[in-house]
DNA sequence: AATAACGTCAACCGCCATGTT
DNA sequence: TAACATGGCGGTTGACGTTAT
């Protein structure tokens, strides 16, 4: 049997999200929940596929996420999961609190990937005379354990209660261009627009 | 200044796992 | 137990921005 397709493709919109769709969803999310993803679209009145708002809540919107550059130590500690998960994106993403399996995926696909073959000439030539120096900042175990141990610490950061605004406003994204969508004033606008109206 | 080449990243697609009826 | 619905994941794509020529 042919599984239907995961939602009626007729009339939904593709592409990036506009500041006004966030909006909705962030408000229909706020007060109703995200039970279930399929049927959101159309209750909060959005004309977009489950799928597509699921990804957009869970990448950008969710509280808790974390913009902007990777950290070095984030960074070292791709490069060691990936050694031992593989490309388990989710699995990795799990180690780092506010940071999507997305974000996760595209930072090693653009940067670390390339990075990686570089550090292992290093850590070959090096092996013999380690230096404080090297690449990575995690190069004892006692650093490790203890960097181990502080993101660990934070696991809960991520979960879906943290604390949003009680309903957002257009005001903060309007006039921003998606171009800067990652930009820390952005969402502190969306931020102090939704605090405007609870 | 124009434009080609390259890099980045948000979003989509399709598959698989799990839950529900 | 089978059939179906839904969620979740990883791979890939395409639009856009930046840099090089």
């Amino acid at each position: 049997m042919v599984r239907a397709p995961c939602c009626e493709k007729k009339g939904l919109k593709k592409g990036s999200w506009t500041p006004e769709e966030d909006l909705i969803l962030i408000n229909h999310v706020k007060t109703h929940g995200h039970k279930n993803w399929r049927a959101l679209p159309k209750l909060a009145g959005l004309l977009r596929c489950g799928k597509s708002c699921r990804l957009r809540w869970i990448n950008y919107l969710k509280p808790g996420i974390k913009r902007g550059n990777f950290t070095r130590e984030e960074e070292n500690m791709i490069i060691q999961l990936h050694e031992t998960l593989g490309n388990r994106w989710s699995a990795i993403a799990a180690r780092l609190p506010g940071r999507t399996d997305n974000e996760i995926k595209n930072v090693w696909n653009t940067h670390l990937k390339k990075r990686l073959p570089q550090q292992d000439q290093k850590r070959n030539s090096k092996q013999k005379q380690p230096s404080s120096s090297d690449v990575s900042t995690l190069t004892t175990a006692e650093s490790l354990d203890e960097f181990w141990s502080q993101v660990l610490s934070l696991d809960d950061l991520s979960d879906d209660t943290t604390t949003f605004p009680a309903t957002a406003t257009a005001e903060g994204i309007r006039s921003t261009s998606s171009s800067v969508y990652h930009n820390v004033d952005y969402w502190y606008d969306v931020y102090m627009g939704a605090q405007e109206l609870s």
